[in-house]
DNA sequence: TTGTAGGCGTTATCAC
DNA sequence: GTGATAACGCCTACAA
């Protein structure tokens, strides 16, 4: 690889010509200019990243610190920051904690070590508990999940009134013994547990602690916990997740209990996923606007970068209820009629 | 954050101390060593990446550049080759090219322009088929797709007798008029087609070129083909195809034209996701053990990183059938005698 | 308009 | 065993 030094050698110019040809292009004569450009060309001079990020303490790296990139969730968040990402000339670092407190520890050490121009993420209610009293020489957005006493942009979703939502559509096609299952180490689990046992005690429905678990994201986690809730004595009529992966966990749950949805059991969750409107009956869920998260939040992210000073941003989203097969009886009645 | 200058000082030592207790660690007095950590520990000192990558021309960062992490088959890669990554202290840099070959190359020289230690790569056709005269000053791993007279590490599937086998299953489930969807940017597609009209030929069925579809991966190019195909006079009894946005597409076009599987029409596909055995009947498909194939990636990169010149290696992994209710017509009676 | 020179933070070579 | 010092490639005061 050619360095600057080379290029000005074979313009025959000094190397602090060439990077103004390069950067600025002001107060260099036409002629000099040209030189240095030929000299570019033929020499396939592409400047090194890593000393411009050395000499300009910066970079054009933004990393994404996510719990699973599998989650079909954060994989649409992914996409939508390597997006405008790509777009504005940055570059995305992938990092995967599975909720593991500590690697979101040695993956924050790392933004420090390498320059990043800003983070994204999404970090265990643990980790988020800590993050105000740490300091940071680069922004962060935070994605669905906040931060207590942390002042920064983030991209929610209004999870208290979404699982508020979702409950109630359950009860307003009378199902009245709501199993639920929801993530145990984010702030997002807890906040739709909030909108669930509002919705619960607003229709004087009983609170049965039995039927509230709390597991990891995970599809056989979700099983696990929803095979358990079926074994009840008090078998629970509807069966309610926080996110995609538990759902999915819940749904072959049911499928291996040979019950069938919704006269035996409801089903009801977050994030539209591909297989939500193929199975039958289709499941009912909060869908986010997962891609659009993504995206607001790289442009919050990009848009400090250029003016830190800023006031931080919280964007707050609200979810779509999909009600479907799973959740509505009349819609099952119509379907057999 | 402090610099190796500064716990040099707080030490009372160079920097070429602090540096060598920190790498070797060899020739150094105990005493010295202890100075040198306390300061360390005291400063929170943390080596500059930016700076260390500058100054030894390498650097722990590996590209990952695929078409879509979306799809499936590379949502799981990516995460296979997140977790090598780290456990060996490597980090991945993320890039979505959308089978566009103008993405392809914009990445490729941004690699050249960070130190890169090394790349996995599955490029399109084109892109794969200029590799050869390229030059390039890091180690590439491919994955699922090879590159015409490139030697290189790989981690591929026997894509050939796997469309072959998954087509060989139709037909002896009776089926004879398949209408196929095959990526159009991929080797693979290309493989995948080859194997399916080697089926075709050895069992004496007729290849009908208007059962042959290209179109990109994605689910919308999956259903508009397959919307298609089910539009023609002599519609097909099955359809085939060769990714798994492809197969959402195709079932989705099943469902819109309210098609029964498999008595109007079977379905077969590639790779396994959350909903091919969610949906009644479930999906036949090639499974490919998509997580192995990052892993595998990831180690051989990282081993030719660690020895350049060992001879390439190409790793050729086999598909597993796994027959279900979408293709076989003798499953179907059983359900509904 | 152009060149010189210093420094970003490391590591490695060479003296001592 | 330890310390100067010189790079790695780039950018940018400052001088000319």
């Amino acid at each position: 690889m050619a360095s600057i030094k080379e290029v000005a050698e074979a313009a025959g110019v000094s190397t602090a010509t060439v990077s103004r040809v390069l950067s600025n292009g002001q107060h260099v004569r036409p002629e000099v200019r040209r030189r240095v450009m030929e000299a570019v060309e033929k020499l396939g001079y592409r400047p090194n990243l890593v000393a411009r990020s050395l000499r300009s303490q910066q970079s054009n790296t933004i990393g994404l610190i996510v719990s699973d990139i599998r989650n079909p969730f954060f994989t649409s968040i992914s996409r939508a920051v390597e997006d405008i990402a790509y777009a504005q000339g940055f570059t995305v670092l992938l990092c995967n904690t599975d909720e593991d407190v500590n690697k979101e520890a040695i993956y924050l050490q790392l933004m420090r070590d390498t320059n990043v121009a800003g983070i994204i993420f999404s970090p265990t209610r643990q980790t988020a508990a800590s993050l105000a009293q740490q300091r940071f020489d680069f922004p962060i957005v935070m994605v669905d999940r906040t931060a207590p006493d942390f002042e920064a942009d983030a991209v929610l979703l209004d999870n208290v009134e979404a699982a508020y939502r979702l409950t109630t559509h359950l009860i307003n096609n009378g199902f009245g013994r709501i199993g639920a299952i929801f993530g145990e180490t984010s702030l997002t689990g807890l906040e739709r547990q909030q909108g669930y046992e509002q919705a619960l005690r607003q229709h004087n429905v009983p609170v049965v602690p039995e039927y509230i678990r709390h597991t990891q994201p995970r599809v056989e986690s979700g099983k696990a916990a929803a095979s358990a809730l079926l074994r009840l004595p008090q078998q629970p009529d509807a069966l309610l997740t926080s996110n995609s992966l538990t759902l999915e966990g819940a749904l072959q749950a049911i499928r291996a209990a040979h019950l069938s949805m919704p006269a035996d059991i409801a089903l009801a969750g977050f994030d539209e996923t591909p297989w939500t409107v193929l199975v039958q009956p289709a499941i009912t869920i909060i869908s986010q606007p997962t891609y659009e998260i993504g995206k607001i939040a790289a442009e919050l992210l990009i848009q400090r970068i250029a003016e830190p000073s800023r006031p931080p941003r919280q964007v707050m989203l609200r979810g779509q209820l999909r009600a479907r097969g799973s959740s509505t009886r009349s819609l099952v009645k119509r379907e057999i009629s």
